[in-house]
DNA sequence: ATCCTATTTAAGATTGATTACAAATTAGGA
DNA sequence: TCCTAATTTGTAATCAATCTTAAATAGGAT
């Protein structure tokens, strides 16, 4: 699927270690190889398929290192996370169509209506892709409570 | 947030009554209270916390039901379930805009793109909600091998 | 009302993803 | 090269969710 020569490869690696020098974060081999292990991947691979990958050519990397540096990648926006897969799931009553804002500060779930996303008009069969069942749209944020928090929080500091 | 009258909920609970009838499913109290709790409860509850308050009225209700009713309901249709927890993160270079699309068959992640998705003009604050940071959209179904597959299979059955 | 069967309970074991920890190693500046 | 804090390793723990078993319970068809 997604076409990437070496050269092409090089600059992205060459670019993650230049990030990680300016945000003060070692550039260790392991660091790296995980990175190329996604980068190399045709598919979006878990962490487990990562590690096996990385395992090949570096033995002796640990399960954590691969979960700790896919993270820090996210982190840095480097990488982005598929799916929610870290929160429990959540039960909700299936009525009309609505869509869901989940704060990331809270964990807390809202409800909301939106015309344009309730009207999107997404072919029920995707060119090339295949035959489409369910669009999930979830908006993740800081809902107001917490902005609130938040605001008094750097009042509170700026005023000391 | 979600205003329920007690008719309301009289009226949903004999909907469900009827379903399970229908479905020739026996209908339990504690599947009617695991209903109703998921029907009162204003937030998106997770199996614990329904577990929880069920408890309050059905002191020996266990776990095990309510995540087999959560899921029983889920799959009449009746309730939905929040995030794609049960399925592992999966990791994705964060390149330019694109949309993915999970093959419900061979659990395979495609990308694609979509003006309108793209597009998608979400305020930045929602009115009494919050702030935006992130927007998701997951399209899940069956990808065109797979569906391939399926015909071929059909065929065979029909041809014997 | 009776009987058959689906369902629930209880308590524990299991799975599978993810994270925590202490000890060993290493990157990168002095 | 040396030093030190950051990082990694290997193992063990955690956590949600599911399954197991056997016994008890309760729908609902007749």
């Amino acid at each position: 699927m997604k076409e990437m020569t070496d050269i092409h490869m090089n600059e992205m690696v060459e670019m993650l270690q230049e990030k990680l020098r300016n945000a003060g974060i070692k550039v260790t081999h392991q660091r790296l190889e995980i990175f190329l292990e996604v980068l190399r991947a045709y598919d979006h691979p878990d962490a487990d398929k990562v590690f096996k990958n990385v395992r090949k050519r570096l033995p002796t990397v640990s399960l954590d290192t691969v979960y700790r540096t896919l993270w820090l990648l996210v982190e840095m926006g480097i990488l982005q996370a598929l799916g929610n897969s870290r929160e429990k799931t959540r039960f909700d009553v299936n009525l009309d169509k609505h869509h869901h804002f989940t704060c990331r500060l809270c964990g807390e779930v809202f409800d909301f209506h939106n015309q344009e996303l309730s009207c999107l008009n997404i072919l029920p069969v995707l060119p090339d892709i295949g035959k489409v069942e369910q669009i999930t749209i979830e908006i993740r944020g800081i809902c107001e409570s917490c902005m609130k928090k938040q605001d008094q929080i750097s009042k509170k500091g700026v005023s000391e």
